[in-house]
DNA sequence: GAATGCTCTGTAATCGTTTACATAACTGTA
DNA sequence: TACAGTTATGTAAACGATTACAGAGCATTC
């Protein structure tokens, strides 16, 4: 008997559920049995087989089991950016939960690139995964195989045109945006501009209507120079305090879109010799980690991020095991919380 | 024909090879072949094969081609917490090559939870990898069952004791701190303390061995009480600040062992009223996107993270394809350099 | 004592590929 | 013409699990 276990791990193989069966003395059947339905097989044998498991150190054959059970417990996630601090805590959130529940993530990026994009989809035709969470904002070509709902997709923090029937979860982007410009009119701003993110991105414009909207209310006509615009990057936050710093009528606070903008905006100021908020003030959107160690610190609007991820993540794996049916196009949007730091102030006194 | 396609659909099943061959009034043999050797394969045979799959929207099934080929072209990344902004970049250039190689990449995050460690095991032993790229400077207990050396493994930026026979890539991190201090001491400080990395971590008592160095060389007394303790957290960071308010004799310079805990303990100085490097001095260590945008900027190492998720991928790649046989244990050290930015000036004039 | 039901286990087909081996159809050569 | 050497294709056996179905053994019921 150990002999052929030895035998085993010299010929590199790793044991089979055959070898488990054969040392147990009892059929491959029973074997499977004791490991999926423990209820089914009588005390006697099933100890018989877990000690014969533990002995030879046996772990089912992923591949084999995919094959016959035709489900992988694989999911892939699909993010705009893997190196952006934003999905960070998302995608820890919703790998604890994919994890949690049995499923392996494998975490993927197109970058508009259709190689990557056919690499994907291989993924999701070849049976390599049992459903995908879709953080990105654009589909891969064709709207990918996926569209076949041959299985779920769940949506995060980014409603795709051409999916429009999937389940989505994220926050109410206009009404935070309107949120944030109503507290900067009720800090006394009434010119303010508008950093905002990339224009095919339906969030990106949810926000400046909730930026128009706050101003609408507070009668204060909108401004469209007043919108510069951005891609979420530092880069782009930058450019905008160059537009800033090229004006002559200067806003008196300038709302980004994102976090990383809002930073880059702030430091492009700074470096421009500007203090924050006593000569403008500046607001972020997102509440990534760095927002609040950020000097000042930024005023900012909080997604839960981790609550968007398990969310997600939850809805996928129900619908996954068929537990969730319901194929009525859900559209969950968290509640999310403007926090006041440091980085809005009172417009300056203007000078007469 | 068409019927038999959109039965197939129908019944939600995806078209096999056997359809496919059907199609093309071949053999699955040929398929196969067709898509694996297509120049042993005739020219009007391999036409017939590529437009049957293309009718039918073949892609061959993962699970399938992993049983029989024993290798399923999956890597398994396993990183010290997924969201830490120190590894996004490594994440993406690790993705990057692995996606364009072919292979696709489970990223995890075993966080000492046995649970977890016992899921990636699993992924490991179940043949659901044929590689690992270890991120974690700590091993799953017992070494997980990687050690039995079925599969290559590639360590990245995180020497682990036990495996100390695996090909490592990283920067000289006793250099690159040496490297710092001696910067420091250049600017005058004489008096710098080490916030350092978590103490179990190799690559912090690297740093602390080449920050102590340094000063015997310039012949400053290493004094033990100003190596503070960190986690390579913002909050680790903040409490090293709380640490060097709350002394009598404060050192002109501090020195993080990463850039978080540097713009952690930054923070919270300026919270305090000091200004920063008129009062003291900050450097940090890695080079992280905010390093940069911070004010003051990060005077920091910066490690090419690009480069070492590139290396260290590409020797994953070779030793799956059992290109590079070589199993001596390679270390590899990228250079890494210091960037002089705002965050360091000279030690304050003394009050006498 | 036969019929019925229950619990436990085994037999063998199946999932969709790949690939060793066999075969067939040629070409070229002696 | 026969034989060897190519080249192109087909046949069928794996890969390692799960599971429908059947059967054995035993208790219960009429």
């Amino acid at each position: 008997m150990s002999r052929h276990a030895s035998a085993l791990a010299q010929k590199g193989r790793s044991a089979t559920i055959r070898d488990v069966a054969r040392r147990a003395g009892v059929s491959t059947a029973t074997v499977s049995r004791a490991l999926a339905a423990p209820e089914q097989v009588a005390e006697p044998t099933r100890t018989r087989v877990f000690a014969a498991i533990e002995a030879i150190g046996y772990t089912p054959n992923a591949a084999a089991r995919s094959l016959r059970a035709q489900s992988s417990k694989m999911v892939l996630a699909l993010l705009p950016g893997l190196g952006n601090s934003f999905w960070n805590v998302i995608i820890n959130a919703t790998e604890e939960v994919l994890t949690r529940e049995g499923y392996g993530v494998i975490f993927g990026d197109t970058r508009n690139d259709p190689r990557r994009e056919a690499h994907y989809d291989q993924l999701v035709r070849g049976g390599t995964v049992d459903g995908v969470l879709l953080f990105a904002g654009r589909l891969p070509r064709e709207g990918f195989a996926l569209l076949n709902e041959t299985i779920p997709i769940t949506l995060v923090c980014n409603e795709v045109p051409n999916l429009s029937n999937l389940p989505l979860f994220e926050i109410d982007n206009h009404e935070a945006a309107r949120q944030m410009t109503e507290y900067l009119i009720g800090r006394g701003h009434r010119r303010i501009a508008h950093i905002a993110g990339p224009s095919p991105n339906p969030e990106a414009a949810e926000r400046i209507r909730g930026y128009s909207d706050a101003l609408t209310a507070a009668g204060i006509a909108f401004d469209e120079s007043l919108v510069w615009p951005g891609n979420f990057s530092f880069a782009s936050g930058a450019r905008a305090a160059e537009r800033y710093l090229a004006m002559t009528d200067r806003p008196t606070a300038i709302f980004a879109a994102s976090d990383e903008m809002a930073i880059g905006c702030l430091k492009a100021l700074k470096d421009a010799g500007l203090s924050i908020p006593k000569d403008v003030s500046v607001a972020g959107f997102d509440g990534i980690d760095y927002s609040a160690m950020y000097d000042p610190a930024l005023t900012t609007i909080i997604q839960p991020r981790a609550e968007l991820g398990r969310l997600a993540a939850e809805n996928l794996v129900r619908r996954m095991r068929r537990e969730d049916m319901s194929d009525a196009p859900t559209r969950t949007r968290i509640p999310c919380s403007l926090v006041v730091r440091e980085s809005v102030g009172p417009p300056p006194a203007r000078p007469r």
